[in-house]
DNA sequence: GTGAAAGCGCTAACAT
DNA sequence: ATGTTAGCGCTTTCAC
């Protein structure tokens, strides 16, 4: 069974190619008897026929491609992996359902290489927690690209971006913790912006803030603080600070999207609205209009 | 910044089309005098030249896309999700580097529909977890694609199908569970056959079986289960049932490639190679050298 | 050493 | 109502 072309079709049919793009493509301002109409149908059928979207993007000039970037470094933990993977999955099935194919890629976070974008002239570019170098790169080739960037502070009013509002949920934070002494665990962001803004508006000494990089580390760390509250950001490091310390101390940040993977006494903040879909929401405008729209540049995820 | 295409490389550097591509390429049986060639190189560079793949696809009759199919349900809890998040994970990072771009793209459990492999041309693809529905609409349009299939049973010689080892992972469980009595808790594998080969393995009746479709329905079966030793299949499974059920009791087959995600009192039975890496080598022959390799059907990973 | 030209599979403007 | 044709950006054969 070998590769069947509009070719193929348009011989067994005694039509021309165009004829059968029309038909398959439903082009409206051509009338085409039913007759033939029909009978192009069946043989593509028939002989199982499926366009080839290389081809087509290369005349219509969009592919249909959205790619998922996410930033990543050499070992890094489990939990980096699973932080977003309900995200890109729900975000992926979003994607899919309208219609979209989905390109995924890790970026290195040390030499992070976009190329890809133009190499698959995507339409759309999700970035996860950028770095300043990727910005850089992308910046400097300028690709047109609607581009939404998550979890990233970035000063720059080019780029969309979709993050948690940490200062609201910190606030929220603080509040359940009420007068007693406290410290912040938070994941490793490659974006470094996003990881001072957490570590000001904590309002904490740096040795009250922990990045995780591996879970000795962690532990040394939540041993040292015994007695105290711990605000944790997102689930995972969290299910991972459980087996070092009590979870009755822990509030919880959750921007993995995941709150029920911790045991019903841990205390936790979540957000409104799902971070997938308004990922999804933002880039359907820049697509649908990518010129000059008027929409936030941030846009924050309200606590619940 | 507009888009810039070999043409406007060649009208620059004064030579032709064919010329370029020559150099960009590094094609080996052409002889260009070092002055060209680093003329052309250079102007390449000024203009943020990024070759179209999508036209050297349609030349070549290879993308360098490589697909991942996940099979997904409507309204599947988010331990599904994250139960392959680390392996997708490691998957893309293992094709990225060496060079392919990945294709994410869920499936329809229910409405199965696999043209994304035609439409894109993909050079390869990982199935997972597929039900039958899946296999038949692949074979019928039976596509020349090397296919590996991830934690799926299937009885055709077609396939190649990377999972790991439960039968031995059911006997060391066994073995672990000593003389107590025991019960088995797993994931729903949209696979059929592979769902039925556990339960077979396991040597327990139904109603010590619980294939975990929600929160409730798993609090409520282990609720009714206190005091046995339970065998859960998945990392994230049993993350979940250590809300309503003694960690000490429990012992679980880590397919998801997060053990340390677990408190340390649980007995753990984990896989000597990764399955990431496995599913990995197997595709790389089947691409290498995809008619007729001597290669087993199915590659189970050994328990460590 | 270099380039003209054909063609990958498809779309769309223009003829007929 | 249908076909002819040019061209999307690239590779590669073959001729000069």
């Amino acid at each position: 069974m070998k590769k069947v072309t509009m070719k193929n079709i348009a011989e067994l049919a005694n039509v021309s190619v165009a004829t059968v793009s029309y038909i398959l493509n439903n082009v409206s301002n051509q009338s085409i008897p039913q007759e033939t109409r029909e009978r192009v149908i069946e043989i593509a059928k028939n002989l199982n026929y499926v366009p080839n979207l290389a081809a087509r993007s290369l005349v219509k000039q969009k592919t249909g491609l959205i790619g998922i970037l996410v930033n990543r470094e050499m070992n890094q933990g489990f939990w980096r992996n699973l932080q977003y993977a309900q995200f890109i999955s729900e975000l992926e099935g979003l994607l899919t359902k309208s219609g979209y194919h989905v390109v995924l890629s890790s970026l290195d976070a040390s030499n992070p290489n976009p190329q890809i974008i133009m190499e698959r002239k995507l339409d759309g570019v999700f970035l996860i927690d950028a770095n300043e170098d990727t910005f850089y790169h992308i910046s400097k080739q300028f690709p047109a690209v609607p581009l939404v960037v998550i979890d990233s502070v970035i000063d720059d009013p080019l780029f969309f971006k979709v993050l948690p509002d940490f200062e609201r949920a910190l606030d929220k934070a603080k509040q359940l913790v009420g007068t007693n002494p406290y410290f912040l665990v938070i994941e490793q962001f490659n974006n470094k912006q996003l990881a001072k803004k957490l570590k000001i508006e904590s309002n904490l000494d740096e040795d009250q803030i922990s990045m995780v990089k591996n879970e000795q580390e962690l532990a040394l760390f939540l041993g040292k603080h015994k007695g105290k509250k711990g605000i944790f950001v997102n689930e995972f490091v969290a299910s991972l600070a459980t087996k070092y310390f009590t979870p009755d101390d822990m509030i919880v940040i959750c921007t993995a999207e995941c709150p029920t993977i911790l045991q019903p006494s841990i205390q936790k903040i979540t957000f409104n609205l799902s971070k997938s879909l308004a990922s999804f929401e933002v880039m359907k405008k820049l697509i649908q209009n990518n010129h000059l729209v008027d929409l936030e540049k941030y846009i924050l995820l309200d606590v619940k």
